[in-house]
RNA sequence: GGGUCGUUAGCUCAGCUGGUAGAGCACCGGGCUUUUAACCCGUGAGUCCUGGGUUCGAGUCCCAGACGACCCA
């Protein structure tokens, strides 16, 4: 064993401290947090302070360490921040003293307390006058000026990440802050929330392939949910007349900067409403989070700045995909062979087994998508692609459905809710036959919705929104790993 | 699934047309009682991602694979 070994000099110092004594005490309390006794102290002067004497106990990990003979500064971070303390021989027990100037290492935490005092360049410090190690780490610490850099080692390592890197814990801290702010919209306006289940034994709500698993008791395999839909209209069958919930899906996907088999889903439902309003409401809850993360409607977003406007732009579908492809008349995209045409002008490649309705989202999603930067709602989306949607009384290829874009990425998508369980029915056997067609993302049959609807679903608009993708707008992020605290990666030993 | 780039000391990175493996920080030893990525002096440290191949000789060139990043489907 190498005496430089880092690790093992770590550990024979860790050997030391069982000799001493209990070497992981949990006795030590703190009084103060760091970054509220900068707060405090803002304006104190050193000499204030010297005569004050305010006594303080911190406890925190020890990230910089500037050592001068019998003295040393360190840097003490807690969950608020780091304050600096300065260790004496003189004003500390030799053994204390000794205790860290020999077996205490960058990395390690600890508790100091002492007497508030400020430098001579004016840096608000704890003179320390006791010192306990409380955890000895016994592995490197990072590189205290570069962090940790390498993305497979946050992503695998995010501890790590959140130890050296300022600006990960920070996105982390506005994910939960954006979280809170959605919870807070609709707490306020009535709808409750609740928790449906994650195992299904059907999969559905969803265009998406889902993950198996297997009940042992009760024989039978389970779905992880692709969404909560159709057990949350269930709720408003029930009497709920506005529910969301915000919490995990899966899909059984590839991996990719904007997939993570596991992802965060808002979903909301309120009877008595059309898709329309909800357009007005997602608009509002996307101005109001904004408000509440940046206190403006203008975040940076990579190139752009994108404004979030309390009045929504509204397109339809057609229109936007007429206006794409150059065609002045959105009847001639009604054809599906014309529309083929113009797609393959344009050079977007399509699978020969989709219908009209899926060519006409495949070239939207290819051409118009990621043009749409600034916040927009597309509208009027084909029934065919729409499972669940209420067909539109005016041209029944289309249903009352609604996706929302920002950053040319969907954001959202919702509609005016399929109440209808006989055309519900037959949408779903059009699902099942393509599933019989080897469509793994095709929905399933599922009978005791149908009876569900069979009682009476009100007049009900529901919307899904991607909490992932809305917290990467607001950290200006363009990865969903890097808002995921623990991104799914590959096995490094298959 | 396809393409491009990357993988070198604990961390962050250099390493040219193939010729003994480098720096800063960290670590180890010494000095320093108001420092600020502290500083000064001295030392140690490598499965160059893995496996093949070409070559007198491979971190470097070729092939295959692993993992990651980005782009595309």
């Amino acid at each position: 064993m190498n005496d430089r070994d880092e690790v093992a000099v770590r550990r024979k110092k860790l050997a030391r401290l069982r000799e001493l004594g209990e070497a992981f005490p949990n006795d030590w309390r703190r009084t103060h947090f760091a970054n509220d006794l900068h707060r405090e102290y803002v304006h104190a002067t050193k000499e204030q302070l010297e005569q004050d004497q305010h006594s303080v106990a911190l406890a925190g990990r020890i990230v910089l360490r500037r050592d001068m003979g019998r003295a040393s500064f360190v840097s003490l971070r807690d969950v608020s921040g780091a304050l600096q303390c300065y260790l004496r021989s003189d004003s500390l027990s030799t053994e204390e003293y000794t205790l860290f100037k020999e077996l205490t290492d960058l990395g390690d935490i600890v508790g100091i307390s002492g007497t508030l005092m400020r430098t001579n360049k004016g840096e608000l410090t704890v003179q320390a006058s006791e010192f306990k190690l409380l955890t000895k780490s016994l592995q490197p610490y990072p590189s205290k000026y570069q962090g940790i850099e390498d993305q497979e080692l946050k992503y695998r390592r995010r501890y790590l990440d959140l130890i050296a890197n300022e600006s990960s814990r920070k996105v982390f801290e506005t994910r939960t802050h954006v979280i809170k702010s959605v919870r807070e919209f609709f707490d306020s306006r009535g709808y409750l929330e609740v928790e449906t289940p994650m195992m299904h034994p059907i999969p559905g709500g969803a265009v998406a392939k889902p993950f198996v698993t297997h009940h042992n008791v009760l024989e039978t395999d389970l779905f992880l949910r692709v969404a909560p839909e159709l057990y949350l209209k269930r709720l408003v069958v029930g009497g709920f007349e506005r529910v969301y919930e915000i919490n995990r899906n899966f899909r059984n996907e590839g991996l990719s900067t904007r997939h993570n088999p596991e992802f965060t889903m808002l979903e909301f439902y309120q009877a008595y409403g059309t898709y329309e309003d909800l357009i007005v409401l997602t608009s509002e809850l996307i101005y109001e989070v904004a408000q509440a993360i940046c206190q403006t409607d203008t975040v940076r977003w990579g190139d752009h700045d994108i404004t979030f406007a309390k009045v929504p732009k509204v397109l339809t579908m057609e229109e936007s995909v007429a206006s794409a492809l150059g065609v002045s008349q959105t009847s001639d995209l009604r054809d599906e062979r014309v529309l083929r045409q113009h797609a393959a002008q344009h050079d977007v490649s399509l699978p020969s087994d989709l219908g009209w309705g899926g060519v006409l989202n495949e070239v939207f999603e290819t051409l118009v998508e990621p043009t749409l930067i600034q916040p927009c709602f597309i509208v009027q989306y084909p029934v065919e692609i729409s499972p669940l949607a209420r067909r539109n009384e005016a041209d029944p290829l289309f249903a009352d459905r609604f996706e929302y874009f920002v950053g040319g990425r969907e954001i959202a998508n919702g509609f005016s809710e399929l109440n209808d369980p006989e055309d519900q029915a037959e949408r779903f056997q059009n699902q099942v036959q393509r599933l019989e067609r080897g469509d793994d993302e095709a929905m399933h049959f599922d009978q005791d919705y149908i009876t569900a609807l069979q009682y009476g679903l009100p007049p009900t608009a529901g919307e899904g929104l991607g909490i992932d993708r809305l917290v990467m707008l607001f950290t200006n992020t363009s990865t969903i790993r890097d808002v995921l605290l623990f991104p799914q990666m590959k096995s490094v030993n298959p």
